[in-house]
RNA sequence: GCCCCCAUCGACUAGCGGCCUAGGUCACCACCCUUUCAAGGUGGCAGCACGGGUUCGAAUCCCGUUGGGGGCACCA
């Protein structure tokens, strides 16, 4: 597996983008024998390659100096003297002993152009697969206006790399286009966090170990650091006077127990408030501040016996 | 306009001439569980784009139509 990095036009390099592109692809944990090799630095590989399609009565010299496929008209060096994509990327699938090429069905057109190219460079194409491309839930071609159009954007979006990469192993190479499928990610994501060991959750929303069992339900890595927040540093909120039975009750239940409460310790508070009537409602805005969040006992489970009694004070 | 790909439930797909009354997953709907949201359980809705062939037999092979996509750069 070599990664090569396509960038013949200086005019279309963007500033950072291979970096970018790199933290994508480690992110989503997918590595490379050898790399980054970049065209731009194989400017003495493609002159050579110039020479022998010109040997071989493949390529004709234009007027301005450009270098054009005989026949076809498709270019492959500039007057500059530097080589395009098709020129360029042939001879380097040559010189890198490249066996199979995966790509898009946008690059279907090139392969007759690219077959013919090897040949007369004294070589054969490697094989080539192509594959649909990735259109936005509407059928349309992605774009910024869907979100979620870049491996970037789904991470900042709270998708584990786990559900990526899941989701792009279900769909292995369609031959169609195929369309994004933002429930069936979704749906991946509550597996992938389901899946995490304790640690690397409370990493991945940089929250403390205990909180995790709270993060469980969590649909998404950013609704998790959201559940997070509510268990760490909830916003104080004022409760009427009929939610102090329900708080006094939970008070004289929590104080007698550790200082940590083990989950069944917690589900047992649950269930003793609930069989008195309690308001587990009240007593959530009370822990967390909010109406939904994490599951209560788990919130329990969560906070030192003070904190506890502190906020339901 | 020209060239090239593709076509199964709403979505993603299994299917390579008889195991198809077309299977699965997600979504959706109902119910169960649960005094939050999820998760989980049970059940349900729903599809071979259309028209012709070939064959004893077609989702599967062939032709056409329609639809979708890609390409037609001194971009990649």
């Amino acid at each position: 597996m070599v990664l090569r990095i396509d960038d013949t036009d200086p005019a279309r390099n963007v500033e950072g983008g291979e970096d970018a592109l790199l933290a994508d692809l480690e992110w989503l944990g997918i590595g490379f024998d050898e790399g980054p090799v970049r065209q731009s630095e194989r400017a003495a590989q493609h002159a050579e390659a110039m020479e022998r399609a010109l040997g071989a009565g493949l390529a004709e010299r234009d007027a301005d100096g450009s270098l054009r496929l005989a026949g076809a008209g498709t270019t492959l060096a500039r007057p500059d003297g530097t080589a395009t994509y098709q020129l360029a990327s042939v001879a380097d699938d040559l010189a890198l002993g490249i066996t199979h090429v995966i790509r898009g069905s946008d690059h279907r057109p090139n392969l007759p152009v690219q077959q013919r190219i090897a040949r007369a460079l004294g070589g054969e194409l490697p094989e080539v697969i192509h594959h649909g491309l990735m259109l936005g839930p509407d059928g349309k071609k992605l774009s910024k206006r869907h979100g979620h159009s870049s491996i970037s954007q789904l991470r900042d979006e709270g998708f584990p790399a786990a559900a990526v990469r899941a989701y792009l192993d279900e769909l292995g190479l369609p031959e169609h286009d195929v369309q994004l499928d933002v429930a069936r990610l979704g749906r991946l994501a509550v597996d992938a966090i389901a899946a995490m060991p304790d640690e690397e959750l409370a990493a991945a929303v940089e929250a403390p170990v205990e909180v995790v069992p709270a993060l469980r339900g969590a649909r998404s890595l950013l609704e998790a650091r959201e559940y997070a927040r509510l268990v760490v540093a909830p916003e104080r909120t004022a409760l009427g006077d009929d939610a102090r039975l329900t708080l006094e009750r939970f008070g004289e239940l929590r104080r007698p127990a550790p200082e940590w409460l083990t989950s069944d310790e917690a589900r047992a508070i649950v269930r003793e408030l609930k069989a008195v009537g309690g308001d587990l409602r009240a007593l959530r805005v009370a822990l967390t501040g909010a109406e939904r969040g994490p599951e209560l006992a788990s919130v329990l489970a969560a906070l030192p016996r003070d904190e506890a009694l502190e906020r339901t004070s």
